[in-house]
DNA sequence: TTATTTATGATAGTAATACTATTCTTTAAA
DNA sequence: TTTAAAGAATAGTATTACTATCATAAATAA
């Protein structure tokens, strides 16, 4: 006997319970509030992004959104740590069958700095959209007065994670090298940040005429392999 | 005969006038807007800067400010303009007599990298807050829906000159290198981004010990010239 | 089955934010 | 001496970021 049809497979994301007041993956109010929350953020941004704009879109009210989530700051954290989480999963899946450590890494700065195709296994979120809203509001988690409180509630758990995972993989290249931390943590903030120059700043960039991620990889490759391969 | 006493000697940086309503350098009002800006972002963060917080600490009234500045982000992206330019001077009096191209990146890297000292030269200014602040609110200036509508209006042309020297120098020690633009936004960026994680989430890089800047040097030493050397 | 908890909806209200406008006074240049 | 410009004082508006209350419908437990 297979699987009931009316099971659907789904991947669940761990997610920090402070960060909530009712956990949005539970109901469809929920998960409205945060696909209609990445919706919202990517068209208009975050500064723009308010929580009476949201209740409209959905067709709920403010206090509703109140009931999950105690403000924007918090919901913004939410769908970042929910990005890393998934990724982290994306990057064991696709890299699962990748012994050579050297390729892995390479895998890894290719799946880092390439727009994501949208996910069927996560009905009510567009990874794609996700990706855009990490490359120009992802700093912006952290880049707060509260980061240091926030860091003790574990909300950068998922990015912290995916960093050591990138550390460890630059020291199975290299047991040598002096800056595994710091160069993932790079790796990553780079990736975004060319992506955004590329588009918005682009003599920034040396990538201005093609405006392909290919050249951020390429560049990243560059930049990583050279320094651990010294 | 010498200069008269009362001619105190003063660096301008030239300001792109779009980015104000009235120029702050020419009255004591405005130098007092850019010196309580600056004050009270690095106190408690842009988020929760307002111009009547502003408009309080110096004494005068939310309309006061209103003349001088249409919102909170031009002002923002004056006073990073403003530091940017003045860098920019820095860097070109700092290493006016370094003909060597590598020592002069290495120079400018470790000015890049470096909380600088407060310049008596600039009496409004106190550039060792001005260097908090882009640490943590820089990136704020450009992450925005407008920055397109910004960039047409040369809001980030000091930014972009900077980068421009920088990519000159790369240039210098390696006409090969392919990448100039890009790794000298990198460094720029990793300079500022590596400070903030050092202080505020550790764990993303190798300096939580010490906690010194000069690591962060010679993090970005080995990254930059592992890559144009290679 | 009934009672009760729980989620949502509808509405109201408040303090703060991000402005705009007006009027008056002081200061400085013509 | 007149005029213009800069600043201070005050008022007012729409939006934001919430909190609180009450009613109702659906799920659940006694």
């Amino acid at each position: 006997m297979g699987a009931p049809t009316f099971m659907k497979l789904e991947v669940q994301i761990k997610m920090n319970a402070s960060l909530y007041l009712r956990d949005p993956e539970q109901s469809e109010l929920g998960k409205n509030i945060i696909k209609f929350s990445i919706e919202l953020i990517h068209k208009h941004g975050f500064e723009s992004f308010t929580f009476k704009k949201l209740a409209e879109a959905i067709g709920t009210t403010e206090a509703g959104v109140y009931r999950y989530f105690e403000n924007k700051h918090k919901l913004l954290v939410y769908i970042i740590s929910w990005y890393w989480g998934w990724l982290e999963f994306q990057i064991g899946y696709q890299t699962k069958n990748v012994t050579n450590p050297v390729s892995k890494l390479k895998k890894v700065i290719a799946i880092l700095a390439t727009t994501v195709e949208d996910d069927i296994m996560t009905g009510h979120v567009d990874e794609s959209i996700l990706h855009q809203i990490l490359i120009s509001e992802g700093s912006k988690a952290y880049l707060t007065k509260q980061v240091s409180q926030d860091n003790k509630q574990e909300y950068f758990k998922p990015y912290k994670e995916l960093c050591n995972t990138v550390g460890g993989l630059i020291l199975e290249c290299n047991s040598k090298y002096k800056y595994p931390h710091s160069l993932a943590s790079t790796i990553i903030e780079v990736a975004h940040l060319q992506n955004f120059f590329m588009n918005n700043l682009p003599s920034l960039t040396d990538f201005s005429k093609s405006k392909n991620e290919d050249q951020i990889i390429a560049f990243l490759n560059d930049l990583v392999f050279s320094s651990i391969e010294k």
